[in-house]
DNA sequence: CAATAAAGTCAAATAAACTTTACATTAAAT
DNA sequence: ATTTAATGTAAAGTTTATTTGACTTTATTG
């Protein structure tokens, strides 16, 4: 998964800790999640797309995971 | 957390069973989605709006969380 | 250079998502 | 009315997101 979160903050001036903030969440949950290690929860994904007033595709980019619907 | 998994399965005739398998989720955990019970990730939220071809933002719907930005 | 702020990382703990198994209820059938 | 498919629910266990606290490394900047 990739994501825009260091570029939006960069735009912005803003440290990770200020961010973390902003989204009631530790600070090491936003580097984490800047470095690719997990996920954000939904939640949080829509709370970022709020605060940056962006869909939550515009900030986080999935990695193509594939779909197939089986015949019904 | 609302969501409109129950009118795109309703719309393509498909069974909770289905979109499970289709999702590579359990029966179970789309129905605890369908019913509000929790969130789904933001992995099977990406999997689901690709399936349906649709955004997140249109598949499942937030209920407003405040976020503020702290002066810097 | 020395001091400070920001970013990176790790380990242990908690919380939330998700699985499996199993069973109960509802709805659709003839 | 009884069978069958679909949905709802619950408990116990696993995995993943997130927290807290502590520490290190990399920028800044005085």
């Amino acid at each position: 998964m990739k994501n825009r979160l260091k570029v939006l903050r960069a735009e912005r001036d803003w440290t990770q800790a200020q961010l973390a903030s902003a989204l009631e969440v530790s600070r090491q949950t936003i580097n984490a999640i800047e470095k690719g290690k997990f996920y954000p929860s939904l939640p949080l994904a829509f709370k970022a797309a709020r605060l940056f007033n962006l869909a939550i595709e515009d900030i986080f980019q999935d990695e193509v995971t594939e779909v197939t619907m089986v015949k019904s």
